[in-house]
DNA sequence: GTTGAAACGCCTTATAC
DNA sequence: GTATAAGGCGTTTCAAC
């Protein structure tokens, strides 16, 4: 992926304003609205951007307790592991789900509403998924940030 | 903060698509186009919309390894972990930064390129962070899942 | 307080240079 | 990369439920 300064300084803009509109996005980084349009429509092609997405404020919504819950499986059989990660897909509470190297098997993030929520969430899915043995969780007290943006340079 | 459903499903189209047209958004929640716009703003006002930003691939921009990190620090006192988190959100690298309960007192998730990367990352920025005893790295073999929206519900 | 309709101005998009 | 033209959209304001 050849990405040169101009490219990376659409990316920035666009990681942070989505909206911009072709004509301020061509502004700000010094091209005409048919210049700059081609090349976000390149970037968008070749999937360097995925998509455009709003940003809900979990804290707004209710959800503000973040859980990290460290999996083990019963074995690493290649069926196992999989069976574990179709099921694991389908608890919306869980924001993303790692195979981690080290002592644990998978390494999930959740989203929930209190503590409460999350002994339901815990009782009603988490246990229920196929192939564990031992679930660890671990609740954060507090967020202290969360980035969506990559870092991006060109050249 | 009180959605009904016509909200909940606005908000569950803009977290999959953040660029929709509002006339485009108003037919598919069966609003008129005003109608729709005026909750849209409204729940952009109300800060339930935090932001519309593009999404880009770290897989496709080279940016392929995660790797989760528990911090201890050498005390808990409010000075340390000031520093310390001011510290920590400088290091783009660092996707989110938890504090935890538990053993450990922080968990960040870095995503760098390879673990040639992440052992310059180690080296030149997280060793510097201050106040830190102990660092442990648990490296992502594979993603097998990362998911930005929330689960929204109205009523 | 919420909805539907119309007019204006701006943006996106495609074609040509 | 730039310039131009056509179609579409968001915005605003209005009246009606």
């Amino acid at each position: 992926m050849h990405l040169d300064t101009i490219d990376a300084t659409i990316l920035t803009h666009l990681q942070k304003e989505g909206r911009l509109t072709n004509a301020e996005l061509a502004e700000r980084v010094g091209l005409s609205p048919s210049a700059c349009h081609r090349r976000v429509r390149a970037l968008e092609e070749s999937g360097v951007i995925q998509s455009y997405v709003a940003l809900l404020d979990a804290d707004v919504l209710g959800y503000g307790l973040t859980v990290v819950v460290s999996v083990t499986l019963e074995n690493q059989r290649r069926e196992t592991m999989e069976r574990f990660e179709n099921a694991v897909s389908d608890v919306g509470a869980i924001m993303d789900c790692f195979l981690m190297t080290g002592a644990d098997d998978y390494l999930l993030r959740l989203r929930v509403k209190d503590a409460h929520d999350y002994e339901r969430v815990h009782r009603e899915q988490l246990s229920n998924l196929p192939g564990v043995t031992r679930l660890v969780s671990n609740i954060a007290m507090r967020k202290v940030f969360v980035r969506t943006e990559l870092p991006v340079q060109g050249r």
